[in-house]
DNA sequence: GTCTATAACCGGATAGAC
DNA sequence: GTCTATCCGGTTATAGAC
């Protein structure tokens, strides 16, 4: 792997766990074992190489999400499939971590990834939704994206629970409440 | 007011805003209005006097839910009313924003406020839960602790949603679709 | 209790050699 | 493309005067 490359995946990495403004050069040069003349010349700055590193945990959890959205079974069975796909959730959704970081919510670079990858999840979920009702699976007294949105906001919200109570209890708990109430708005 | 609690005050407000790692004593001295000496008179260091506020943000915010959780109405009313009560999305939750920061999950001192907060909040949702099923107002198949996690997580995930969309619809937008899903679980 | 000075270190970035 | 040297400013804290 050259060492763009692993400029890159040390960032997301740390990006991912210690989030924008902990996150030093030095810090992702020791960690793709990289020298900082190489950090500079493939890249402009710290913001250059975390807004591409962003834009690719973006895309990766995009096709992740997708292979579940887009994938076998009934509308209603894949919106179950997502929240019960399995998740290390003491370690938080990699995009949203990032509306923590104030410098990262002031530049547009660094946001647009988080903020195109959510709306397009509460998007493709909704339309789930309406499909699971179309098909009729779901009440349809539902709002697709009230009801999308809840659902993507258990899972981000869930992460919150599991790290400050240092254990994954939490999230699954959230993760079964909202499979609980959704299959009392199923039809039959 | 004192010198002490100008600090106190200044802190809370800048751990709210940026987190711990970002708020350096510095902004904390010119927001109080205070010299470093007076900091370093009253508080041991950095950690110290985040310890303290943060204290004090997590009573605030158990003092503002209690009032609704303990308040008037019927236990699944209290539960809608929690649920809509009216929040500045786009700030965050001032106790959940903390499990983003690394530096506050590896003190025991920082994290202890945040997880028996949230801890006590999922506590006090499920036994309100499990007091409107014994009065038959929602479903009895529902697991009191499950539910009560995905409902404090939904606020907790609505505002990752907002804070991504620079917006405050997709916190309403999930609040409404879980109180849609909690009417669909109540009896009659 | 509060002030100023200073220390020791780290952050992000640039310069120029190789 | 990568290296080392260097710059400037900020962070966290201590020392000692007032």
């Amino acid at each position: 792997m050259d060492t763009r490359q692993r400029l890159l995946d040390a960032t997301r990495e740390l990006l991912w766990q210690r989030g924008y403004a902990a996150t030093s050069p030095n810090a992702i040069m020791k960690a793709a074992r990289a020298g900082q003349g190489s950090l500079y010349h493939h890249f402009a700055g710290k913001e250059d190489l975390a807004a591409e590193a962003l834009r690719g945990s973006a895309e990766q959890l995009r096709e992740e999400a997708a292979a579940i959205l887009d994938g076998e079974g009934s509308p209603a069975e894949r919106i179950e499939r997502y929240l019960t796909r399995e998740r290390d959730s003491l370690r938080g959704c990699r995009i949203g971590r990032m509306t923590a970081d104030a410098d990262v919510l002031t530049s547009d670079r660094l946001r647009q990834p988080v903020s195109e990858t959510l709306a397009w999840l509460v998007d493709r979920l909704a339309g789930l939704i309406a499909d699971a009702q179309a098909a009729g699976e779901l009440r349809a007294d539902l709002d697709p994206r009230a009801t999308a949105s809840c659902v993507a906001s258990t899972v981000q919200g869930g992460y919150v629970l599991a790290r400050a109570a240092g254990s994954t209890e939490p999230f699954d708990q959230a993760i079964t409440g909202a499979v609980q109430l959704l299959r009392g708005a199923m039809v039959g």
